[in-house]
DNA sequence: CGATACTTTGACCGCCCTCAAGCATCGTGG
DNA sequence: CCACGATGCTTGAGGGCGGTCAAAGTATCG
């Protein structure tokens, strides 16, 4: 594991570090691998580590008694995990794609926050983020029509790998159907149906691994806020 | 406005502090009081204050540009408004009834927050909270039927009463079916059809101010996670 | 008291869910 | 290399939950 070669640590809580901060992180983490489709961790599980995912995108969702499941959001590079201090998990995070994470215990973690001033306001940024995030998810959830929903999901997933790779309408979606429909409060068949009507309509282009946008300006008429 | 002497400080930021760091406080903010109805501050406007509600209770909503209208949270005494630091506000604060905000500027306080870790930390852990809270609203909008929506929503209520009055089985509720259909992902009618339902049941009586829950396990059980 | 805003109730409808079946795509082992 | 089972995706038919529209009832407040 080594911080300074990091390709996303521009991207990630580490940027609010220099050099020999980089290393004290070092001395308390450690980078791991884990497959596609694996756990990292589970929804009422202890909460002893935090998580910086470094590669990979990762599946957040929570189960309620009976089977139904909302996915609460899908990390990616960069992404920080275990914001929320509460002693145990309140979402599983599974593995969509191999993935790799740096894994610090919490504790030494957050006495590494009392030191570092800076680290905590750059986490502080992050959560604050996220809250406006999950908040606009609500209106999605909330307030959006299913053709709307898939409309702001690609276009939000669009600008999430602009983030990372810059530009382009090519959107690989790692996910399936199901997860989709999880996230956007539909069931598998009516995310299918939809996407199967834009494709029909040229407003995307299904492809094996994601979608292709073929009428950006259209998905964002449709998801505007 | 006289920090030490405040009623909730306790519940807010404000707790994070000594009495020497209240006085600091105290003088870069000025406490002010809202009438029910009025507005604290618009969606897209730009955010010059972040704020500590001290009493009364607020709709925070996010607009659609055709009108529709999503309910992000209601704010209560020891909330703080302002945790997503960007530079405008996300969504409007209006207040339900007569209400009362510590105001301070932003740049005032971001700066306070570089010598007083403490008060971050504790805003941190704050925004931690919210994200949860926003998560698991989530899962109520996306996966949730009318019936289990409104349960889940009276549980929450009387949880958040009490933290600051004590647990009790009156639930006052200052905001209107609307507001708590524009919450839910419902409409009015079926806000006002499921709670004349439940009162018919016995579950809970409707009052003057609120309601009074007859039957809290049944509603549990409905909300549960 | 009259205007206004909020709540309730009823009738009807449509979006999305449910259930069911068929198709496509893999990874695996014989 | 192909058979096959598993997993995921698509498509269709039908139904129900919650939305829409309309109107009457009820606080609230000048």
């Amino acid at each position: 594991m080594d911080c300074c070669d990091c390709e996303i640590k521009d991207q990630s809580v580490c940027c609010a570090l220099d050099p020999d901060e980089l290393d004290a992180l070092e001395r308390i983490g450690r980078s791991q691998g884990y497959p596609a489709k694996s756990t990292i961790f589970e929804q009422g599980r202890e909460a002893g580590f935090v998580y910086n995912l470094t590669a990979g995108a990762l599946r957040l969702s929570k189960l309620l008694p009976d089977g139904r499941r909302q996915v609460v959001g899908f990390a990616m590079p960069g992404d920080f995990l275990g914001l929320d201090f509460e002693p145990n998990h309140s979402y599983t995070a599974d593995a969509l794609t191999p993935a790799k994470l740096c894994q610090f215990s919490r504790v030494g973690f957050s006495d590494m926050l009392d030191d570092k001033p800076r680290l905590l306001r750059r986490l502080m940024a992050m959560a604050s983020h996220e809250l406006a995030l999950a908040q606009e998810q609500m209106v999605v959830l909330g307030r959006r029509t299913a053709e709307e929903k898939i409309a702001a999901f690609l276009v939000g997933m669009r600008k999430r790998y602009a983030r990372i790779h810059g530009p382009s309408v090519h959107v690989p979606l790692p996910m399936t159907r199901l997860d989709i429909g999880d996230y956007l409060g539909l069931t598998v068949e009516t995310v299918s149906r939809m996407m199967t009507r834009m494709a029909r309509e040229k407003t995307i282009v299904i492809v094996p691994d994601g979608v292709r946008l073929l009428d950006v300006p259209r998905l964002e008429r449709l998801a505007e806020v």
